[in-house]
DNA sequence: ACCTGAACACCGTTCAAGT
DNA sequence: ACCTGAACACCGTTCAAGT
């Protein structure tokens, strides 16, 4: 008597909307975001590419709910934490930061999707400190709207740094502040002055230590405007 | 005697890298990022697909170079400005935040292109003004990315904004901040206590006065710090 | 030197057909 | 209800062939 062994590569478990995004951010992990193709997505999910929707509507939706994975995962960690407020924001700051240096393609999707879930949880988890910290009402929304721009900002260029840096086949971050530095050293002087000056300290400079020294800038502006 | 009408819409004028990004920009602003196609570009320019790759590298470049064109505009009316600093630094933001209004395609091309021409350029006008108003050189650096960071964080999300409005159908701005928070309104509010409790401001505020409320943080920040 | 336009190697998405 | 996989309507890019 002969076994059925099953030839093909078919999946027994059935498919969930859970498992594709999973799956999808392996796939963005391993080969930024050019990978994810939902070919190759099916291949690995071992089913058919028309099969993915039925569970997700479209690419634009598998990319969000990915996004959102990851962020609510930062803000689980950061919790309830009901310390020092300043303290706390740099800490969400630094999360996401951490965040999109191990997943760049996140930076650019909170910039597809401006105000959905994953810039919502981050809204809130630094609105609801300033709040804590005593800042008027009148200023609460401008101030925690500031402080999330300014995340997403530094989000979104260290995320295209990082795809730029991948593409160039380099992963090594000093090689590729090096070059920028390089660049900037052979611009005209007369038109481009200051960014000749600095562009030694860009050649050495810490990326988060500077991300945290422009979030203490606003702490420090939000302090000074009472 | 018969006259030699031409009855092919072929360009009689020589192609040139200058007439392709002017034209794609033209394409851009009317029909947003997903219009630019090479067949639609080379249809308007009267000649084949191909024959752009003569004066283009690849759409990353034809991109960057339009979006170059359009920051280089706004610093060209900044001029030297040698008034005061602050006053020059809110200018040079408010003329990328309504440049970005005017083109949201640029928005999102800053963000691929880190520390390229266009960014590089806000930069310097960013830079030099912090240096001018006395801002000690070890937080140079830091305070104008800070600066450039945020105002791009911004731009991104305007841009993504007006990118999802349009693709809504609706070019009305005041209706699409009205459709956040009523999604806001909907927010569990033992999870989102500080976004429901703001919702409202989202729905009055001026995205232009909010953006420089952002700046007049930071150059409080800058100045607090000494 | 510059341009043509068909061809190539991909995409996301759809949908009749299966189970 | 869920899945298959061929087919459709696109892309960016290349390249032999023209002028």
């Amino acid at each position: 008597m002969t076994t059925k062994a099953p030839r093909t590569e078919r999946r027994t478990d059935a498919l969930s909307k859970g498992k594709i995004v999973e799956t999808a951010i392996q796939i963005l992990d391993e080969g930024g975001e050019g990978a994810l193709t939902f070919r190759a997505l099916a291949t690995r999910l071992a089913t058919g590419a028309g099969a993915i929707y039925w569970h997700v509507a479209d690419k634009n939706e598998l990319l969000a709910a990915a996004a959102d994975d990851v962020v609510a995962g930062v803000m689980a960690q950061v919790g309830d934490d009901a310390g020092d407020p300043k303290a706390t924001i740099r800490t969400i700051a630094l999360g996401v930061f951490d965040a999109i240096d191990a997943h760049p393609w996140v930076g650019a999707q909170l910039f597809r999707e401006p105000w959905r879930a994953a810039t919502v949880q981050i809204f809130e988890g630094v609105g609801g400190r300033l709040e804590a910290l005593g800042v008027p009402d009148a200023g609460l929304f401008d101030a925690a709207s500031a402080i999330v721009f300014y995340v997403l900002g530094v989000a979104g260029q260290n995320a295209a740094n990082a795809r730029l840096a991948r593409e160039a086949g380099r992963t090594d971050r000093g090689a590729f502040l090096a070059s920028v530095a390089a660049r900037w050293d052979q611009l005209d002087p007369a038109q481009h002055p200051f960014v000749r000056k600095v562009a030694s300290r860009m050649r050495d400079h810490d990326d988060r230590q500077q991300f945290l020294a422009g979030v203490d800038l606003f702490l420090a502006g939000i302090e000074a405007r009472g």
